[in-house]
DNA sequence: TAAAAATACTCCATAGGTATTTTAT
DNA sequence: ATAAAATACCTATGGAGTATTTTTA
């Protein structure tokens, strides 16, 4: 479903991260080509939608207009195809085994639940979920191992297609012991000097994570390196160290009090994106399983309890005024 | 504006003309191009929109409901594009002369009223508008003698980009003595044996009309031909030979009762596009007045004279349900 | 001075054209 | 039999990459 208009949601994503190399990464692409782009819808249109006089940039008045009405677009626009799309499947009538191959810290929850609900929905559809290293990932994709993966920070790799799925908050993690564990909010200059556990820098969130540290002048001492999420929560658990996690990975161990989970500032995001093998369109089943992903990305890191998907508005249309 | 959305607007085409040539002819593609994208479309949607198994196609459930949520899409998206686009020349500040060449028959009413409107809404702007035959618009486009072209059946040229402005009624008029004059309507094969005024072969509103009296079986005498439509009113008024025409560029003479203009069944109907030299985009100015006219075509060849747009309903949304 | 975006130049993937085959009336 | 659409194949354009320059803080 990579579908049309994708400099529109190039530019929202811009727009969205305040910065043109890291929308290009979510995209998967050079910053090169996510200025060009850019550029050339602004040309098309001729109005600037960006002031790039000031940094980090800010979207002119016309820049505003069109975010606010490029989002309103996509989302019916998208929500439309996907009801055209479902009619294809008819029914129960899609059958076959969709396999997935994911990284570690995906958010094992989003996947397990949506899964569930869509075997549930396609009876005769199987969902095999692997979760492996990222350049595993890369290698099943390619080969026609799985029908697509999941990954962070997509290596914009030749020959695949990337597809961004949601962005996933970082926190603090610690036992409930820790110094910071009754904190609220922790600023990254705060980390200086305590004992950390961190990814091994041969990750791209490990890499994304020393950089983020670097930038707000943060020196943790770090303790551990590890390459597996589940490996981190353990070493968190049972030592006087923290961590920094994908919030939605830990909701189990918060919830049941295991570990704390304190938000971190500035904020830390992580894209998570699908990709696929270029050309070969995935099958009817894997389709519809990218959809149904898809849809559940669209609600917010809430906590399961009840509300509407509302509660995403905060973060979400805060930015865009 | 060209703008993204290409394939969408290909297939609402498509589906308005039930026809992939006639929809490839507007968009000033080949058939074979149409056919691709729209297949591409159903392949990457996993859903037929059109059942080919009939003649002529008929859009299926999923297509019907695709056209509807497409149309409303780009109602909704192009809006909002031209209101952002329109920050752009602040206020009365854009200046220049804004330089078209339009066929004769291109609905001269139109032309010059949104001229008006336009001048006196940007004072600074003066609009030239130069009737010619086509090869003369083409070259006086390529050579940027014009910032654009308003064409009938545009010839696919390579190095133009074509834009769908509207689609023109096209009419049998005839003076107020004549045979016809008091019917409402006439069918293609009444014609045979009638007496004809013609278009020059070599424009292609010629070919087209020739094309659609042979479909139709219908075999007029052809007395004269001319390439000039104000040449044919003015010989239709003096003889009792009857001509094909748009139903627009007689409106006037119609309404002074010096002309009558009888729908023809069935339908004919001509697409006016706008043509632009490639690569280049208009200037502030241009685009502009482009935009201006291509609003202005969103309203149907309804009579001038009261009641709201709904005058087109009866065609347009007839096709789409 | 350093980081981010814009630009120059090159390449290749893909949209589109031509010619042909298939399909439906 | 005929006209329209699908398909095969090839070509060319424009999007994307790398390397570099420009710009702002």
């Amino acid at each position: 479903m990579v579908g049309p208009m994708q400099t529109v949601r190039l530019f929202v994503e811009v727009a969205r991260c305040r910065s043109f190399s890291k929308a290009a990464a979510m995209f998967g692409i050079s910053q090169s080509a996510a200025s060009q782009r850019v550029g050339q819808l602004e040309r098309r249109l001729g109005v600037k939608l960006i002031d790039r006089s000031v940094r980090p940039f800010e979207l002119t008045q016309a820049g505003d207009l069109y975010l606010i009405g490029a989002k309103e677009t996509l989302r019916r626009f998208d929500e439309m195809e996907r009801k055209v799309s479902s009619l294809g499947l008819k029914d129960e009538a899609v059958e076959g085994v969709v396999r997935v191959s994911a990284i570690y810290s995906s958010g094992i929850d989003l996947l397990s639940e949506t899964r569930d609900a869509f075997e549930k929905k396609m009876p005769r559809v199987s969902v095999e979920i692997g979760y492996d290293k990222p350049d595993t990932i890369y290698q099943a994709v390619l080969d026609e191992k799985v029908d697509f993966g999941i990954v962070s920070y997509p290596d914009r790799f030749k020959k695949v297609t990337v597809q961004p799925l949601r962005e996933e908050d970082m926190a603090v993690v610690c036992g409930p012991d820790h110094a910071l564990a009754k904190r609220r909010a922790v600023s990254a200059g705060e980390l200086s000097g305590q004992e950390m556990i961190g990814f091994d820098t041969d990750l791209p969130v490990g890499r994304r994570i020393n950089a983020y540290l670097k930038e707000n002048s943060a020196t943790p001492v770090v303790k551990h390196r590890f390459d597996n999420l589940d490996t981190l929560k353990g070493a968190v658990a049972v030592t006087d160290r923290f961590a920094i996690l994908p919030r939605r990975a830990v909701q189990r161990e918060v919830d049941s009090g295991s570990l704390c989970a304190v938000r971190l500032t500035p904020k830390l995001t992580r894209p998570i994106s699908i990709i696929t093998r270029r050309g070969a369109g995935p099958g009817p089943a894997a389709k519809a399983f990218m959809d149904e992903l898809l849809v559940g990305a669209g609600t917010p890191d809430a906590p399961p309890a009840a509300g509407k998907t509302d509660g995403r508005a905060g973060r979400d249309t805060a930015d865009t005024r």
